[in-house]
DNA sequence: TAGTGGTCTAGACCACGTC
DNA sequence: ACGTGGTCTAGACCACTAA
């Protein structure tokens, strides 16, 4: 259209905040702008400067903060949110996302009842103490063996029935405060009190699961006789970074209830 | 920094081959371009326009097609890509994603060992007929009760271990030429098979997981004692339009192996 | 009415793969 | 050298929300 000889439109003076390759190396280590950027906005949500639930700056002003254009910010925003980390509201601006949510309860315990319904359940805490790491939770935590933990097990009911037995193992150091009386008096879900009283955002979860037989201890707890085929679902999350911060270890009931999986 | 006056760029004719409203309805139905372009390839995908390996004309050429700009194509073919129906690959072009890659053999049944090793398996054909839908199956296929089906039962083993027993039903409208011979002759994935042989791609699926006690004719086929816990798997799986073609029911063996889930 | 995110366009340049 | 997808920019307009 525009017949412009001459043209030469775009590329800025690179005196942009950031840069992709620092001297004269073309490829070898490049990284997208939009990542670069998406890397500066992490920084912002795990250093706190927007807290959970807190609205982010306009995609205009992040545009201007870091000396780039409203799309790259777009971009990198995009990817965020897919990453579940920033929600997105249309007229009213980006959020960081919150353990509160609603999508966010049935991502990270995804038990439905035998019709597809989602039933509420309750906690009820069994322990809480303190302890040293076993060689085993210490690596799957990056910790040094012996290192202090903090040793959770609780019963998630439905409907009544006692449906999840969960031990959870979290590092000491990052939890330093936490006690029985402090679960106790969180309502709401474990996550959300970890985001919120400890800065600790679970982002991410792996899951290992069995079926196996229940152990006298466990069948004892659920109400099943021993033996019984139970769903065993070993998690371990992560936070920003891709660093371990919870071990977890379930027993699931499955009569009445199912483990809800899409692959996609 | 162009500082022509009067400007006013982009808002094209609205002689584009597709349009979000017809006539004066300005938001009821609206309908992103990019969401109509996605249904166009979609269509061509679904027609076999283009086929699971082939290439598919370049953004460029599409934007031509369809009268859009090369941004709305892209956009279209990044939603396209997320939802695994197609595959980017820089420098060469867009291909029609494939059941035959190594990554879509792993969406699909995610058992690993112990160890996290994915070891390859074999597949022992045990049964392979038709016969007229249960109202249960039929009802999960969107079929009427009585409706031909096909039945297959199929044992996989791991490095010689029978790990998984699968059940598999199929409307026999579309599976017209199934029989245990053409599966027995067919070597890579069953979903492979289909999209090459039955034209039918599957797009998701969705997994119903408990742990139940082995049933005595199940116990026989998995080698292992009656009543031993036993990961099951109820699956329907979809294709385009989200259309149920095919229940699955599974019993995994889930000692030296466990079933992979990732929640993000 | 103003501000936000959402869509669409157009054009330039970069990185990658192939000929 | 050429074509493909990938990045980045700039600007306009649309849809949604709240004051």
């Amino acid at each position: 259209m525009s017949a412009n000889p001459a043209s030469n439109a775009n590329p800025p003076a690179p005196e942009s905040g950031v840069s992709a390759s620092a001297s004269a190396s073309p490829s070898p280590t490049f990284s997208p702008l939009y990542q670069q950027i998406k890397g500066l906005i992490t920084q912002s949500l795990e250093s706190g400067e927007w807290k959970p639930g807190e609205i982010i700056p306009s995609e205009v002003e992040l545009a201007a903060r870091y000396k780039v254009s409203q799309g790259t910010v777009r971009k990198a925003i995009d990817e965020l949110a897919a990453d579940n980390l920033l929600v997105r509201r249309q007229g009213k601006g980006t959020f960081v996302a919150t353990h509160n949510e609603e999508r966010a309860q049935f991502r990270f315990l995804r038990l439905l009842a035998d019709d597809g319904a989602e039933h509420p359940h309750v906690s009820r805490l069994l322990e809480c103490r303190r302890l040293r790491a076993s060689a085993d939770i210490a690596r799957q935590l990056d910790l040094r063996p012996a290192d202090p933990v903090v040793l959770i097990k609780r019963l998630l009911q439905f409907d009544g029935d006692s449906t999840v037995l969960d031990e959870i193992w979290l590092p000491g150091g990052v939890f330093r405060g936490l006690t029985a009386e402090r679960l106790a008096e969180y309502k709401g879900p474990l996550y959300a009190m970890f985001e919120a009283e400890f800065g600790t955002r679970m982002i991410r979860a792996s899951e290992k699961i069995r079926a196996v037989a229940a152990e006298p201890a466990v069948a004892d707890v659920l109400h099943v006789p021993a033996g019984f085929p139970l769903l065993s679902v070993e998690r371990v999350s992560y936070t920003y970074g891709d660093r371990p911060v919870e071990v977890r270890r379930g027993w699931y009931v499955t009569t009445g209830y199912y483990y809800q999986n899409d692959l996609s």
